[in-house]
Order: C-alpha cells, then sequence, then structure tokens
DNA sequence: CAATTCTTTGAAAGCGCTTTCATAATCCCC
DNA sequence: GGGGATTATGAAAGCGCTTTCAAAGAATTG
C-alpha cells in the first residue's frame, strides 16, 4: 500500500519529515558518520513512514558506488556456469548487491566487451568465470575496480584469484580407472587453449606415469565440451579402430556425448566401456547410468569468487580456497571384462 | 590506447574539444534534435579522439532512461529458462540494453522483491518468465513501465504477454502415445499453483476424451518440475501397483527422473514403458534414450519478449506470436507391447 | 524590406544522492 | 572556568548527463 501518490520519495522528503537534513540522512544510510539517537530514531521513521528506498542510479553518479557486481560468464545458458551464478547471486544478494550477468561466449573480444560495458555501468568490482582475457589485461583492469577470476592463477594488487586443482581432479579420475583395473584409457580433452583443459589433460598424463602406464597419444582426441563433440570423439576412436576400456571425459557434456556414441556401437556403459566425467553437472545424477564423475565445486566457486570481490571491495585481502576435487563414483565406471 | 590518463572522460571535455556546447553533444547523442552537420562532425571526431563512452548512471539519473531491462526468471540456473535468457540477451545487445537478471525462485514474494530491485534499479522496463505474481500485480507494475510476461494470458496498457499453447502440446504428446497403442498412459504433473501444468493436464484429458480413452485419475501423480519428483513419482505410481503402459512426464525433467524410476523397476524404455517429456531441453536430444518431447521455444521466447518490451518502450504494439507446439519424436517412444 | 515564423544553439536548472566544508555545540584539561 | 580539541549537523557544491528555456540567426512572406 504505498501512500498518496509521489513515484519516487527522495531523500529530500525524507528529510523535511524527520526536521534533519539531507546530508544527515545519507550518513545514516551509509553509515559514514556518527548521528545522535534522536535523530536516528525520527529518520527511521520517516523512512518507514514514507516508504523511501535510496535511488541506486543516483547514488551511483554521485558516490561512485552502485552497489552492482559484474560478472562476465561464457554462456547464460551453460549448465555448469549457471550454478557459479546462482552462488554469485546467493553471496550478494544479502549484502545489497546486484550481479550484472554478461556472457563472454568464450572469446577474448567478447569478454573484452563485457568488461568495457561492465566498466561504462560503473559496476563496483568483477567477477571473471574463466574466460580466455589474457592475464594482463585482468591486471590492467583491476587498477580501476576489484576483480577476482577464476579457472587460473594471477595475483596482483586488486585482482584475486580462485583456482581449482584441476590436475588433481583428474589424477583421481584416472586412478579410479586404473584401480578397476582399465589399462586403456581413452581421453576426450577439452580445447587446448583452455588451462582448464590442459591442466586436465596432465594430470591424465601424471597418473599413468605414476602408475607406470604407457601414454598412448592415439588414445587422446580432443572436444570441445560439448556433448556432440563427445559424441564425435567416440566416433573417431571407433573409426580409427582404437581399443580401449574405459572413456574419460573432460567435462560432463561431452561425457553424456560419449555415452551416446559409445551406445551406437553397441557398446554397454560400464559392461564394455566404463566412462568418467568432470563436473558433476546437477544433470548427471541422473544420467543412465549414472555418471562418476568429478566434482567440481560450481557453486562454491561463484559464491566464494563473490564474496572474495566484496572483500576487496571493502580493502580486505581475501584468503579463500575452493574445496579438494571428489570424485563422485557412480554407475558408470566398473571393473574391465575381458 | 587510452589517452593521458583523465580515468573518464566526460561529455564536457568533448563539448570543448568541439567547441560546441555539452547540450549539442547529447542532442547528437540521443537524436532529440536536429543539428548541423558541420558541428556534428566536429563532435564526432571529438568523441572518437577522446574515446569518449556517455555514463549510463548519468544518463539514467538525468534522463530516466538507464538503458537496461529486468528479467524476472526463476532460477539462474535452469536449464530451460537458460535458453530464453540468452534470447533475451540476444535481442537486447545490438540495440545497446542490458538485461539484468533476477531470480524469482518460483515464490511469488520473492517475485515481487525483484520487481522492487529491478524498479528501484530503475530498468526501463521488465521481463517476467512466468512465475507466480498475480496479475493485478503486473498489471499495477506497468502503470509505471513496459512489462512483458510470458505464460499467461493478460492484456493491459503497457502489458504484453506471449504464451505457449501448452494445451496443446500437452495433446499433441498424448495423441502421440494413443496412437502408439497405449491406452494406460500414467501423467506426472507439474505443480498445480502453476497456469503452465493446468494446461498441460488439461489438454492430456482433452485428447484421452477426444480419443475415447477413459480418464484414470489414478493415473495422475504430481511433481515439481524437478527430476528426482519425477523419480518419486514413479516409485509412486509403481508401489501403487499402478499398471501403464506409458509416462508422460510434464517437463524434461521430470521425465529423466521418471525414466531412473523405470529403470530400477526393470522396466526399459520404450521397450516396457514409452516416455514422453515437455521442453525439449538441450540435453534431452542426449538423454538415454533420447527423449521424445514436446519442443517449448524457450529460446525463441526470450527474444520475442525482450523484443515486444523494447517495442512497448517506443510507444508500439507488439504483435508477436510464438511459434506452435511441435513434438519431437525420438526413441523414448514406440508402439505398445503386450 | 519590415514583420513574422522557424531553426539551431547555448545557458542553466535539475535528476537524487554523497561529500566536502564550515558552523555551532559540546567536551576536556590545566 | 576559559581556551583549544571534538563532535554533530547543515549548506552547498558537485557526479555526468538531459532538457527546458530563451536568444540569436535564418528563412519566409505579403
Amino acid at each position: 500500500m504505498k501512500s498518496g501518490s509521489p513515484l519516487t520519495v527522495t531523500i529530500e522528503m525524507v528529510a523535511r519529515e524527520a526536521g534533519v537534513s539531507p546530508s544527515t540522512i545519507s550518513r545514516i544510510l551509509n553509515g559514514t558518520a556518527v548521528v545522535s539517537d534522536a535523530k536516528k530514531q525520527a529518520v527511521d521513521a520517516a523512512i518507514a513512514k514514507l516508504d523511501f528506498v535510496p535511488n541506486p542510479i543516483a547514488r551511483g553518479l554521485a558516490g561512485g558506488r552502485t552497489m552492482s557486481i559484474g560478472v562476465i560468464t561464457q554462456a547464460i545458458d551453460s549448465p555448469f556456469y549457471g550454478a557459479a551464478l546462482r552462488g554469485v547471486e546467493d553471496a550478494l544478494d544479502p549484502l545489497g548487491y546486484s550481479p550484472l550477468f554478461v556472457s563472454g561466449h568464450w572469446t577474448a573480444s567478447m569478454e573484452s566487451r563485457c568488461i568495457d560495458v561492465l566498466l561504462s555501468r560503473r559496476v563496483d568490482g568483477i567477477v571473471v568465470l574463466t574466460g580466455r582475457l589474457p592475464d594482463a589485461t585482468l591486471k590492467a583492469c583491476a587498477k580501476r575496480i576489484p576483480v577476482v577470476v577464476t579457472g587460473r592463477h594471477v595475483k596482483a594488487q586488486n585482482l584475486y584469484s580462485l583456482n581449482f586443482d584441476n590436475q588433481t581432479g583428474a589424477r583421481l579420475a584416472t586412478r579410479h580407472l586404473i584401480h578397476l583395473g582399465h589399462r586403456r584409457i581413452a581421453f576426450i580433452a577439452g580445447d587446448a587453449e583452455h588451462p582448464d583443459a590442459m591442466h586436465r589433460l596432465a594430470g591424465y598424463k601424471a597418473e599413468l606415469e605414476a602408475q607406470r602406464i604407457a601414454f598412448r597419444p592415439e588414445l587422446v582426441v580432443s572436444g570441445r565440451y560439448s556433448e556432440s563433440s563427445g559424441l564425435e570423439a567416440v566416433m573417431a576412436l571407433q573409426s580409427a579402430k582404437q581399443k580401449f576400456t574405459a572413456v574419460f571425459a573432460t567435462n560432463d557434456q561431452m561425457a553424456i556425448g560419449a555415452a551416446h556414441g559409445l551406445q551406437r556401437h553397441s557398446l554397454r556403459v560400464p559392461d564394455d566401456v566404463s566412462l568418467v566425467g568432470f563436473d558433476d553437472l546437477p544433470s548427471s545424477e541422473y544420467a543412465l547410468p549414472p555418471l562418476t564423475t568429478v566434482r567440481q565445486p560450481a557453486y562454491d566457486m561463484g559464491r566464494l569468487a563473490a564474496t572474495a570481490v566484496l572483500e576487496l571491495l571493502s580493502g580486505g585481502k581475501p584468503q579463500m580456497q575452493l574445496p579438494a576435487p571428489d570424485l563422485i563414483v557412480r554407475s558408470s565406471t566398473g571393473p574391465v571384462r575381458l
């Protein structure tokens, strides 16, 4: 039930109502100075009575703070980043900050445009979810406002990075397969330009080596982190007549595609071929069969990244860490059958 | 290559550079008045030289337009709405508008808060993707700014709705099953409060009736549009010892859950039980078996909704229509086997 | 060609806040 | 108890734009 009609009630109206000056209201709102209890009460009452909500636009112009955090994701409809965005939302909301989501679509130039948009909209900080922007660009940006980036390791004034241990994750998956007796493990890689993808490949190789199993380049095919590319990868493997008893797809979407490819060749999972993914998308639990995968804490990543940028904003030094990789064993993997 | 250093270049600097007044620049920027060609050229040159980007915050304060459109989605990580958000992005971006996404989490009170947030951030228009807000609230909101809502049918000044024909969609799915010889078709409904869910149920009933097949209330179980609820629904059906040869789940996520439930009871899809979903999520093509489903054009929905709100904004009367429902037949359905 | 109407342009007043800066009012301590 | 240090508060100057308003110049007309 809004009162009278003045479509927007301003700080000045509150000031008049409470019998104080606008400055005082502002000080109370922002906690930038001590205000006597009496006035504070009067102001609070006036605010409640008039149903006053400060205009973030005006605040942004005057104070330079817009109470919004820019978030560069890669695709607004990505099942993986979706969870991260939710984490960001959850971290920001209680503090009155709003996220401004923009999609970089996996291209540095797009991401760069995103930065421009965010900067022009005067966000107070930026969270970059992975992406391909050069570290230098990020550092330059951090000269203007706090930046937190995931999926890499850069440090600089006003720049914090939050990295997930992809290599260990990949080792976990590989080890699991080896323990089940698999020796010929096909590997569906991600885009080689992508640091995540490189680290996962490194982990796979490292574990193979640790277990004294020869690395066979012919068992490695690269994909594009999409279902279709997982399918294609398996088709390629088959048409090259490669023998393997397990497939490690470096994300769940490719694993799902791979499951299809396998099925087309009448290979059952896990009876004929074991399959491991990476990410643990919400839907992977419901794949058929439920997918064994390396859990990547996307939600936490978003939440922590947002928390970190807020901390940077308040002059603190973030000191957070992502949970360690975790292998979720479900039904897509089993012992080798010969 | 930014020049000197003045972190932000203002309209006044451009004015000085071009030897005109700020008002003239503004007029050129907004096309709100005719400006002589000579000045226009000078200004354009100055803008380019100084690398000037108008500050949307200031514009918002002064002109009342923020070049941003609020979008109320239900969950930022929803696979279904994700596609719609992408549609919104694609429609807004070329016109220089930015979307402001907020999540209502399927609760009217949350959505109402979202509206407040968007209003306080002075968005120029609002797109509501379905949701549970009462029509009256939407109408009230439309008094202030243009509103476009999907998933229902309301008309008012400054309010446009974009509805998908859920009932026909459900009929299509039901008919397909009937044509395959199914007579006992279990129905996994969505939340009864949800108009979509009601229309799908109505479509199912209507088609049954049209084909002179008795509607059996005991074959209807309700879910919550989540995988787990689809699973539970099948479990419930089984423990009640219901007989059925097909399941129509009213969204793909529940269908996937149902597939699991069926599998647990050693019922094969489609050999023992046929399964149809609704939505056609990107992932449904890769379900095992690939899911037969009713395609809902989420992307177009988002795109059209955004286009409509822009049209409302410019004083036009949107006149767009969502594509008709479409049945995508894949491998989760087959003829009855007795 | 003087009187009138159009055009183009700049000056200035905001938009709703934050934030100096200055001013009272209050305090402390010798 | 009076001089200096604090403290609470308000007035006013912006933040970077848009937009009215008025003026100057150009165009039109009888």
